[in-house]
DNA sequence: GGTTGAATGTGACTTTATCACTGAAGTCAC
DNA sequence: GTGACTTCAGTGATAAAGTCACATTCAACC
C-alpha cells in the first residue's frame, strides 16, 4: 500500500478519495523521472528509492541539486504544476523508486480541504530552500578537497561506493580532472584506495575528530 | 493603502478581515527585516523598495541570494513561520521598503480560505526555487568576469552605480580582490571609469551583441 | 587475443582565492 | 587647515581550482 506521511495526516475520507485518484508507480534505476523542459504530469510523492535531482548550465556541466528519498514530497514539481512552466532540472533514479502522482486536481482539492496537507507542503518547500541555500554557500565558498572528503565521509564512511570520477563531479559541480587529482592525493595519504569505478574508503577521518 | 496582488486576488470580505489584522509596516535604507538564527514574526508582503536576503557562510564569507521588491512575498519567511525553524539568512533594506507583516494564524486563514491566495504563495515559491538554482549553476560554472560584467549592465547600463569593491564582492559571492582586479582590467579597457564607491559603466556591451 | 569505449592520469596553462601588505581618499576633532 | 583614523582600493606572491589536450589503462565483447 501507499505509505507516506503526508497521507497518513488526511482523514479517512480524504485519503480514500485520494487514493482512488491516484496511482503506485514504480521507476527501475536510471530512469528519468522527469528533464529540463518538460511539462509536470503530476506532484509525486516519494514512497521509496533515491531520485537524484540534478540541472545542466548552460555551459555543459550538471551538478546535483538534492535527493529525494521515502517520505519526501518533489517541490520542484509543485511550482511547475500550478504555473504551468517547465521543469528546469532533471530528476534521475538512482535506487528503484516507488512514488505516487497526485495530479493537478487532486492536488488542489487536498490543499483546500486539508490544513495538515498544507503545512507538510509548506515544511517540504522549507527544507528544499534551505538545502538550495546552504548549497550555494557550498558552492561558493567550501574547498574542494572538504567538500569530497565530507561527500565520501557521507555516502562511504570505511566502506566503498560505486561510482566514477565523472559522476563524482557532477555530485560536487567541479570537473572530472580536479575530482581525480584530489582523490589521487587522498590515496598518496592512505585515506581510500581506488579502483575503476569504485572508491574503497579506509582512513578518513571525520573533521570534527580532527585537529583543525 | 496597502496595495499587493495577493491581497487582490481575495474576496472583499476575506481582505478586510485581513487589512483588520495586519499593519503596514515602513523600513528604512540599511534595516535589517531579520537576521540569521532569529525567529519568524510573521510573512512579509513586500509592498515597495528593495531588500536584498543574503546568508554568511561558515567561512565568514556572505552572497546575496536575491532580491524582494514590490508585490513580492518573502517566501524564506513561510517555511520559518511554519515549521518554527530561524532564520538562515539575513534580510537588509536596499531603498526604503515597506510591508504589510501577515502573522500566522492570519496566514494560516488565508491558505485555508482562498485558493488565489494558495496560488499566488506557491508561485512564489516555485520563482524562489528557480532563482536559487540559477544561482548554483552561476556560482559552479560561470566566469567571474562574465558574471561581473553581467551584474554592472543589469544595474547600471550606462549609468553609474554607488557600491564598494568589498560590496559587488558579495554579490557575486567572492573575494573583494578578485573583484577589484577584474574591475582595474574592466577599466583598462575603457568599459567601466572607477572612483571610490563608485562604478560607472561606460562602454560595456550585452554579451547577445557581442561576437563571441 | 585484438578491438573498442569508458575511465582515469597527467602536464601545461588560466582563472580564482587567499594572504599580507601598501597606499589613497574621505571624515572628524581640534 | 592639519593630523588622526577609518574605509576603500591596489598589488605581489602563492595556492587552489578549472580548462584543454592528450596519454594510458582497464574491462568487456566479439
Amino acid at each position: 500500500m501507499a505509505r507516506h506521511s503526508i497521507l497518513d495526516i488526511l482523514n479517512d475520507t480524504l485519503r480514500k478519495e485520494t487514493l482512488e485518484k491516484v496511482r503506485v508507480m514504480q521507476f527501475p534505476a536510471g530512469q528519468v523521472l522527469f528533464s529540463a523542459g518538460q511539462n509536470c504530469q503530476g506532484l509525486p510523492l516519494v514512497l521509496g528509492g533515491r531520485i537524484k535531482v540534478q540541472m545542466t548550465g548552460v555551459s555543459g556541466h550538471s551538478i546535483v541539486l538534492y535527493r529525494m528519498e521515502a517520505d519526501d514530497i518533489c517541490t520542484l514539481s509543485i511550482g511547475c504544476l500550478m504555473t504551468g512552466r517547465a521543469y528546469r532540472a532533471e530528476a534521475v533514479v538512482e535506487e528503484g523508486a516507488e512514488a505516487v502522482m497526485i495530479p493537478r486536481g487532486v492536488f488542489d482539492r487536498l490543499m483546500d480541504q486539508s490544513a495538515g496537507f498544507r503545512l507538510g507542503i509548506m515544511e517540504s518547500y522549507g527544507r528544499r530552500l534551505d538545502d538550495l541555500m546552504l548549497l550555494v554557500e557550498e558552492v561558493a565558498f567550501r574547498r574542494m578537497d572538504q567538500r569530497l572528503e565530507e561527500w565520501l565521509l557521507g555516502r562511504a564512511a570505511r566502506g566503498a561506493v560505486v561510482i566514477t570520477h565523472q559522476e563524482l563531479a557532477v555530485e560536487l559541480g567541479t570537473a572530472r580532472e580536479v575530482v581525480s587529482r584530489l582523490l589521487k592525493e587522498l590515496e598518496r595519504r592512505n585515506m581510500v584506495r581506488l579502483s575503476r569505478g569504485r572508491i574503497e574508503v579506509t582512513g578518513l577521518l571525520d573533521r570534527q575528530h580532527r585537529a583543525r
